[in-house]
DNA sequence: ACCCTGTTTGAACGGGCGTTCAAAATTCTA
DNA sequence: TAGAATTTTGAACGCCCGTTCAAACAGGGT
């Protein structure tokens, strides 16, 4: 009794293909959102990226808000995994600096996207809600990170909320100029963003 | 032979009504643009804060595009003039902590908005084509304050295109998080801004 | 009170776009 | 190659929203 939507049945080399277009339509659908927006996104721009019709889509997607809601899920998991990885390392210095590098890969990057450089209000209430929860995690995460680092004398006693907001507003930025053919490189980015981001923080 | 949108005819207090009012009607876009974005918002949401109609809109702008053309316009004259009283400073120290503060109060004014962070691409061609070109020119000053800093030996060797990045993502970035009824209020905010901006450009 | 100008309104149109659905095309399985 | 499962398609529907327009309304000057 398993609905259309779910599709449980199938091969698994069947099922491998279809997760594969999934990713492929996510990867167009992010394109398009971070360049035109998701309300100026049409589906038939997501569809044609693939060569497809937009009725195509409605196979892997219930609907449109379904595919903005699994870009948001896809990077925002990826930047909490990148926060959980930095607490491995030792100093705030090097947590911080690793959590820098790894959002501007993640946002730069065309797999996973621009988590919150993307346009939150268009999801449902209640989507909107854990979009927003997990979010608000992770922000809290990187406020307490700076927050160790003024305490052990690594940074200048700074309030670690206006901090935040200043490493996120930098980095979530680069979506609305990067593009993948200009001339500053994702790799270079994400050291010169860390080392001008702790700079700032630094004791002078 | 005025054309009927110029509208040149009429007495003097009547064009101050309805340049007042236009001013209301930008006003209240400008809060609905950056709350739910252009797309997203209706005339009706515009008109409904006016207590008014939608179709009354129409005596005031030719269509709804025109609406943030103005938004965009008045931003930017804003921060130009910004830019340019900056330049009667003396150190770039202190101009560009002039520069970032008010940058921070257009943002978080109500009349003026958020220039740069309004999407640009719901624009026409040729209106795009005129605020972008006015936004870079206000880049380019911002990355030759810097440069200046440099070779003043004020600021640390930086990559003035990263740096000018950075300032404005962080400071652009506010019109995504900030509200008036907020607990971070617009004063501190312009100069914790500077503080944190500028500290990522001192020498150390 | 009356007109003239400026302002607002309600009704209606038209296009765009998300969505549905049955049928065609393609791919997998045996 | 036959049949079954999966994927794509084209046509059509319906809603939302920007826009138009003629008509109603307001209000200030004479």
């Amino acid at each position: 009794m398993s609905s259309k939507r779910t599709a449980t049945t199938g091969s698994a080399h069947v099922r491998e293909r279809r997760q594969q277009r999934q990713r492929d339509i996510l990867h167009a659908a992010l394109r398009a959102f971070r360049e035109n927006g998701y309300h100026a996104t049409t589906l038939d721009d997501i569809a044609g990226h693939l060569g497809v019709r937009k009725t195509a889509l409605y196979h892997y997607f219930p609907d449109k808000e379904a595919i903005l809601y699994e870009c948001h899920r896809e990077s925002l998991n990826e930047i909490r995994r990148v926060m959980k990885e930095a607490m491995k390392l030792e100093t705030a210095t090097e947590r911080l600096g690793y959590v820098i590098r790894e959002h501007v890969r993640v946002i730069t990057g065309n797999l996973d996207g621009s988590p919150l450089a993307l346009e939150v209000p268009a999801l449902s209430t209640e989507r909107q809600a854990e979009i927003i929860a997990t979010r608000d995690r992770y922000e809290r995460d990187l406020r307490k990170l700076i927050e160790q680092g003024v305490k052990s004398g690594e940074f200048r006693e700074v309030d670690s909320k206006i901090a935040a907001f200043v490493i996120l507003g930098a980095i979530n930025w680069i979506a609305r100029w990067y593009r993948p053919e200009g001339a500053l490189h994702a790799r270079e980015l994400g050291t010169e963003f860390a080392d001008h981001l702790l700079g700032g923080l630094a004791c002078r």
